[in-house]
DNA sequence: ATGAGTGCAAAGGCTTTGCATTAGG
DNA sequence: CCTAATGCAAAGCCTTTGCACTCAT
């Protein structure tokens, strides 16, 4: 985890590879983004954040590199779609949304908790039928901007 | 928690006066719907599980009825809200979803794990000056129906 | 009567798709 | 070369909004 750029891009190259995907500039000035944004950026953030890219583009390599398990995509409540770097290639984390503006932070965990959690889901899964493949936990609340701000 | 039906609507509209809202018949059947329901529903199912209701009236009632504290609304990965009544009133809990199908079943935490997320709530929103509304459980998994079929 | 609530249809915003062009292998 | 990838514009889908009508108080 929190693996140096060189090693992003070529761990992201390789699962591409594997899904029969090429990684193209489109698609490296999309990680190399997400990268230094270190937080869930929206669709829109992302297009400001690289330069050239069509909109298009942008979904279409996003829907590829969720696809190929680069990019990990989630929509909070206000309805648009947030992406990060898979969490194996920047921790396992969670996170603190502002419900007002939908900002969102990254957290960590105790291990206490988060153990609880894995072994939740596993009895939880196998109860219901389910296969799990990762859990998702948020805090919601109000930011400091938000609640100081006369709404 | 668990309120029996005319407990429900005496509640939902105590909360709708409070705020200056009525209790009208469309609400009482959105009200009516997610009770019966017992699961969190889209607006389409709403429409279908409700009779004669005009969808911008749907849309219009929810809003209020979550403003008003009734109901709860949330979106998972499809992009798709999902609405179901207010926690207090059923019971905290939190979701089991279909990653590929978007199906959602409720589920229930050990004590254990829930005072643990709290406390988290707590720590972690002073730590980022966040005021902490809710929090939000997920397991996400595939469903026995979509793990059979041939994708 | 008077404003809230409603239905219908149109408009909005995010996302997806069609198609001709470009580029990577 | 030949298919994948790209950009542009159009279309889609969920949701919101405008407006005239209806209902409750």
């Amino acid at each position: 985890m929190n693996a140096s750029p060189a090693e992003l891009h070529r761990t992201a190259g390789e699962r591409l590879q594997s899904d029969g995907q090429r990684y193209t500039s489109n698609r490296r000035a999309l990680v190399e983004a997400l990268a230094v944004a270190d937080r869930p950026v929206s669709v829109t953030d992302l297009l400001d954040l690289t330069s050239g890219l069509a909109q298009s583009s942008a979904y279409r390599n996003l829907a590829i590199l969720e696809e190929a398990g680069v990019v990990h995509r989630f929509v909070t409540s206000d309805d648009t779609a947030r992406y990060e770097l898979s969490e194996d290639l920047t921790g396992h984390h969670h996170h603190l949304i502002c419900s007002k503006c939908g900002d969102v932070v990254d957290i960590e965990v105790p291990a206490a908790v988060e153990d609880g959690v894995s072994q939740l889901a596993v009895d939880i899964g196998a109860a219901h039928g389910y296969t799990i493949e990762h859990h998702q936990l948020d805090l919601v609340g109000t930011c400091s901007n938000c609640s100081t701000a006369t709404r």
